[in-house]
RNA sequence: GCCCCCAUCGUCUAGUGGCCCAGGACGAAGCCCUCUCAAGGCUUAAACCGGGAUUCGAAUUCCCGUGGGGGCACCA
């Protein structure tokens, strides 16, 4: 036994992401992704992208490379898929309607499934005079017993029709999921599922499992909404006599209130928070991959302790056994959390150069040297790596504006402030030079012989030099402004607190 | 309406019959540190949905409620 699980255990697997290309890609296909990749790296198996494209009319243009970009930017690299191939394309199900129809094929001629004529008006009468008994809307089996030979005349004769899958009409289905244990369903409650639409285009039901059985999946990860025709997915492996993947059921998303899925208006008010559940968003809202991983890996994945991972920490703790299937309420506030700790994390050179996009789209000029001397003092400062520009933007500027209000301290009116800043000035002047170590000293001299506070006679310079009232460490950031545009930011303040 | 899933602090979760008067993290509150803002350190408040049953013993097993979520397409 103890042998059993540890061959389990080294088994490589098979994990693919599957997504309709039909929006713009998001935290919950961004999970799944994660999972699926921890689960093959950590095995030594492979990760796959595979394009569901079976519905056309829901395609959007765009979509798919969104996919694509959206999987490489969270550093979740596939080994397989439409745009690096693998020896099990193609990765697009719209190129392999073939494989599909001969797939259909096969369960009609071993009667698990059977072609259907009614046209979809029909369809909608049955349902709705379905509906008015208030019975169960579901297929009337019109075609299900049809004579083959009817069938076979109908088709030559170039009737469209579909193929539906034969359930069975008496005892029960057990599935088996990994985390929440047999499924049992009544047969009687599933209906005859359509495989093959009569665009010769397959369903998500015929096209997934025939793909995944192709593709030797070993584990199916997929959000719980697959819940409801799992029974028939099973049902579907076993027509075919083929060994059936694990399959896991992951939890859905909550919105934050806990009530509901995301909606439209919800996910829109959030970007408006500064966050977002589209990837595309999260590089322009200042959100890094690993942070947004590691927030996003914990919804769904219980931890004991020391939560904080990185993408390489995940794959050693990664287990399919601590994955939980409750719905999560998602929660914006830990994402910021994770994002900082792991901003914190980074080396200043890498850092350095995550930020320096967002000072250039700003339309500052950077100076490397100058930004890798900032880094140490933005560092833990950050929540976004867009905070860098509140932070920061000044050691770019030429000038600052400092806002006249802002640079009487509290408790005193302009002229004193005045004074103390010119006080400040010369002490300064005296100096040197504007290291930390030099001019620290006599300030805090003055500060002590003048009887006012630190917080008072800080804050005159701090807005003087760095424009803001909140910046980093002042001493630390003067020194890299430079003596120079110090001394005459000094200078200016002044002439603006005379002339209150 | 029918079917399925889920249920521990406000939130994400640990917990697989005694280690639990329930642990961690986010958030909140307080204190310390402090030139602002942070970061950091320490501390506090905060939960086993309800009811039965099994058991010497239940957050953990079973049943019934209740609440929440998902599904009932020629969409995925």
């Amino acid at each position: 036994m103890i042998y059993g699980v540890f061959f389990l255990a080294l088994k490589p697997a098979r994990t693919r992401i599957a997504p309709s290309p039909t929006g713009h890609m998001h935290l919950g296909t961004a999970r799944v992704a994660l999972y699926d990749y921890l689960l093959a790296k950590k095995t030594g198996g492979q990760f796959i992208l595979r394009i569901e494209d079976t519905d056309l009319k829901r395609n959007v243009p765009g979509s798919e490379q969104g996919i694509f970009d959206g999987l490489r930017w969270l550093g979740l690299q596939y080994d397989e898929g439409p745009d690096v191939g693998g020896k099990y394309g193609p990765y697009r199900q719209t190129e392999r309607r073939e494989i599909y129809s001969q797939h259909a094929r096969i369960l009609v001629a071993n009667g698990s499934a059977y072609p259907c004529f009614c046209s979809t008006d029909q369809l909608e009468k049955t349902k709705q005079e379905q509906m008015k008994r208030k019975e169960n809307p579901h297929y009337d089996g019109t075609c299900r017993d049809m004579d083959p030979d009817e069938a076979a005349r109908r088709m030559a004769g170039g009737q469209a029709y579909t193929i539906r899958f034969r359930m069975p009409k008496e005892g029960t289905t057990i599935a088996h999921d990994h985390l929440r244990g047999d499924i049992v369903t009544e047969n009687k409650q599933l209906n005859d599922y359509v495989l093959l639409k009569s665009d010769g285009l397959p369903t998500y039901h015929l096209a997934a499992i025939v793909d995944d059985h192709e593709m030797e999946i070993t584990h199916v990860l997929r959000g719980s909404e697959w819940l409801g025709t799992f029974p028939l997915h099973v049902n579907i492996v076993r027509a075919f006599g083929w060994e059936e993947p694990i399959w896991i059921h992951l939890s859905v998303f909550l919105k934050p209130s806990g009530k509901g899925k995301m909606s439209k208006r919800e996910t829109a008010a959030a970007v408006k928070d500064g966050y977002s559940i589209f990837i595309k968003d999260l590089d322009e809202l200042g959100f890094t991959p690993e942070g947004f991983l590691n927030w996003s890996a914990l919804m769904g994945w219980g931890v004991a302790e020391d939560d904080v991972m990185n993408l390489d920490q995940m794959m050693d703790r990664f287990n399919i056994d601590h994955l939980t299937s409750s719905p999560a309420a998602i929660n914006f506030q830990k994402l910021d959390h994770f994002n900082a700790t792991h901003i914190r994390l980074f080396s200043t050179e890498g850092l350095a150069g995550r930020i320096k996009p967002y000072f250039i789209r700003e339309g500052l000029t950077v100076d490397d040297e100058v930004l890798l001397k900032i880094v140490p003092l933005l560092r833990e400062r950050l929540v976004t790596l867009d905070d860098c520009l509140s932070f920061g933007s000044f050691f770019f500027m030429e000038d600052v504006i400092p806002n006249p209000d802002d640079l009487i301290a509290k408790g005193l009116d302009a002229k004193q402030s005045a004074a103390i800043a010119r006080r400040m000035y010369e002490i300064l002047l005296a100096q040197p030079d504007i290291s930390h170590e030099s001019c620290e000293p006599p300030l805090r001299i003055y500060v002590e012989e003048s009887g006012l506070s630190a917080n008072q006679v800080f804050g005159i310079l701090r807005v003087a030099t760095t424009g803001q009232k909140v910046s980093p460490p002042l001493f630390e950031s003067m020194e890299i402004i430079g003596r120079e545009k110090c001394l005459g930011r000094v200078l200016k303040a002044i002439e603006i607190l005379e002339k209150l």
